[in-house]
DNA sequence: GTTCCTATGTGGGGCGACGAACATACAAGG
DNA sequence: CCTTGTATGTTCGTCGCCCCACATAGGAAC
């Protein structure tokens, strides 16, 4: 962080955003103009099911949770979005929508980019869109591992696996969500949280006061939950970082 | 299906598959001297966790599954691959390998393209990159729907989401496998199989006799079936269809 | 036909998660 | 300080799916 009263103003700068800060200075260059900042508050839809995206966001601060509802109205995430990634795969793929949403899981800053600028300099071919996709891909070892992890894991180890994809991306170790909408996230009853919570703060992993959520011991949590949460991490580092070397 | 004999040495025409097929002339001619015709066992590991895929693969008779298996050895399909696509996303993609794994999982024919063909075809940026763009959100698409439903929907409307995707990707109404299979593909025990299939069974949709499945009433299987099935589906054609028109 | 392997059918016991209903308790605003 | 809304804690019965063990039967090979 170079910037001070600015920083203030503006919030965290782009390259606060893993992508952002791993383009080449110039392609940077040509972005950054455009890159307009948004606060994005908690329940803010981004966008819903087949409904076209106008901005691709950029996370600094804020996490974002991609979704499916059922027709019933259950919900499930199949994966999320913090300052590692970009929001809006869509528009650059070719289907313009997705029959998922993406809502704003964890208030916070980002930056958003026009669709069409998006577009645009993916279709350069050049270095951006190398990180683009790669990102599409720890994206979707995300989306299979939750597949995967809701097929065969308790709720227990998936609350765990949750909670640290989600402080990877947060900028403190106290998140700021209540256990309905970690449930919702998770695509479970809120007393199932209610429950492997308890247990947690019980073990002195967490401590959990209306709505604010601190970890205390996160080795701990590492240690109870699945498998899921090191492969998606890994795979998300193995794609993303030896892109940046090039 | 334009050849005789031919035909019968080498199999289903590589226009059997749907992104072949949909190739412009030129681009298609350029590729077809180097697809290889290949037999798909059932059972084959087409790769498996971070390993270097050495060739992708277009099936057109057989079907693939997109795996994850965790470390109890627990397995659970994250996505299927029939003639309607292609094996080896992560080959440009730019992650070269992924942490699932393909196995066949109805035998059958397909064509394979060196690794670095698909990759130098797709980085000229044209019309193949796109449509294998499209493809690749189709694939998201599946990944995502899986993990709702394996989280929210029943093993009967499972069953029947599964079979329906299968079904039309396969050149016939009679599937060549076991319920153990089966259960493999949805993360299930086979007891569960058995006794969803019964239902089905005894309602008159399919007829099940040692490793052959004969559906008998496709719209019986469509009302059983979850909205996955619709929603993968849709998404899949609104994808891959408008790209023809081009 | 007989044998043997493998696929399918069935049952009991248990556990984890669900659904609904209710009890408590924190925190912000009057 | 008190009120009120909302977040969290707790309970009970139910159901789906698990694990385990075993019975039956189709079909290929001899």
């Amino acid at each position: 962080m170079s910037s001070k009263a600015p920083a203030q103003a503006l919030g965290p700068s782009p390259d606060q955003n893993h992508l952002l800060a791993a383009l080449p200075p110039e392609e940077f260059a040509r972005l950054a103009p455009c890159l307009e900042p948004v606060v994005l508050r908690l329940g803010d839809f981004l966008y819903g099911p087949d409904e076209q995206l106008r901005h691709a966001y950029f996370p600094t601060t804020a996490i974002v949770s991609l979704h499916y509802v059922t027709e019933s109205g259950a919900s499930a995430e199949t994966a999320g979005v913090g300052n590692e990634g970009v929001v809006g795969i869509a528009l650059f793929m070719g289907g313009n929508t997705t029959s998922s949403s993406a809502v704003v899981q964890t208030a916070g800053l980002g930056y958003r980019l026009e669709a069409h600028l998006l577009k645009q300099e993916f279709d350069r071919g050049g270095f951006v869109q190398k990180l683009l996709l790669r990102y599409t891909q720890a994206l979707m070892t995300q989306m299979s591992q939750t597949a995967a992890c809701n097929r065969h894991h308790a709720i227990d180890q998936q609350l765990c696996r949750w909670l640290l994809l989600t402080l990877d991306r947060a900028p403190t170790n106290e998140l700021i969500i209540t256990q309905e909408l970690v449930a919702n996230m998770l695509g479970v009853r809120r007393e199932g949280i209610t429950e492997a919570a308890g247990k947690l703060q019980d073990a002195g992993y967490i401590r959990y006061r209306r709505g604010h959520l601190t970890v205390l011991k996160r080795e701990g949590l590492e240690t109870r939950a699945c498998e899921c949460y090191a492969v998606v991490k890994e795979e998300v580092a193995r794609l993303l970082s030896d892109v940046r070397h090039r």
